[in-house]
DNA sequence: CCTTGTGTTCTCCG
DNA sequence: CCGGAGAACACAAG
């Protein structure tokens, strides 16, 4: 599950891979995947080049070099998105593969499957869109396509807008609970099952808790709780559970840090009493009854 | 049956 | 009856 770290680490490393290089063909392996006219996505992608990358909450998006048109690219659950580098064509025609390291072509190889859009740089390099469950999308859109999409967004942590204040302003008058909140994208960008629970553990607040019933304490440690939990996730190169890997094929190194997230029925590891699992805003959650209040 | 991100649809409340 | 909030559902595959 790609939440803000996973993205934001796909971002950072494409960003030293695809940028400028020519678009030379696009192979749609499931036609699903491509939100909106497929005939002008395919038009608007082929011979542009890629001139920037954002990051917007959990979606990517690729500035084109024609200076109208971006592409929008969002995993949802299982997306993938996999650089392989191009083959050297040398003397005799024969070509070798530059630099993959054989435990990755191992990983990748259950996965590949699941292609479901492969684009074709001028270097023969390839972008792997895989994704099992189909979920996610790519489109292409304009400058008022981008406004619009990003307006749909709450505030973005490690962002200006993103203190104090107005993260507590976001809890004012709402009947929902903590974790509704916290995973609604129009209020908070990026958080998402994973990082939702890791945060309600790290605040010690308990994340079915009421927002009307959040303390100015309770608030202040879940507002320094999502800046330490993201800053460690990026560090660590995300979280893989399932099947998140970064644009090598890598899996995240911030799963060992997990403290609540999958371990219900274990031991907490701050007090050692048994982990609870509830269903919240239909999600399976996990947290400490006696850690988080 | 379970897993989850988000768009859509339904329901409730004032 | 309207608008908004929040809850519930739909989707997909293993």
């Amino acid at each position: 599950m790609p939440e803000l770290p996973e993205v934001e680490t796909i971002k950072q490393d494409l960003r030293k891979k695809i940028i400028n290089k020519k678009i030379v063909e696009i192979e749609v392996l499931n036609k699903k995947t491509i939100h909106g006219n497929k005939q002008a996505f395919l038009r608007i992608l082929k011979g542009n080049k890629i001139k920037s990358i954002e990051r917007v909450g959990k979606l990517i998006i690729f500035e084109l070099k024609d200076g109208n048109n971006f592409l929008f690219v969002h995993l949802k659950m299982t997306g993938q998105l996999v650089y392989k580098k191009g083959k050297k064509v040398v003397a005799g025609g024969h070509s070798e593969e530059w630099g993959k390291k054989p435990q990755i072509i191992n990983e990748l190889a259950s996965f590949d499957k699941y292609a479901r859009v492969i684009i074709t740089f001028e270097d023969n390099a390839k972008l792997y869109f895989n994704d099992m469950r189909v979920f996610g999308y790519m489109k292409t859109g304009d400058k008022t396509a981008r406004v619009e999409i990003i307006k749909g967004f709450g505030v973005e942590p490690f962002t200006k807008g993103f203190t104090l204040n107005n993260f507590a302003n976001i809890f004012k008058n709402r009947k929902t609970s903590l974790k509704a909140i916290l995973l609604n994208q129009k209020l908070i960008a990026g958080i998402g099952n994973i990082y939702a629970d890791e945060i309600c553990f790290r605040a010690g607040v308990r994340p079915d808790k009421k927002a009307s019933n959040l303390s100015k304490q309770d608030l202040n440690k879940l507002y320094e709780a999502i800046k330490y939990i993201f800053k460690k996730a990026i560090e660590n190169r995300g979280t893989t559970f399932n099947n998140y890997v970064d644009s090598d094929g890598n899996k995240g190194g911030f799963t060992k840090y997990l403290k609540v997230y999958g371990r219900g029925g274990e031991a907490c590891k701050k007090c050692k009493k048994i982990l609870k699992k509830i269903r919240l805003v239909g999600r399976g959650t996990v947290f400490c009854s006696y850690c988080q209040r």
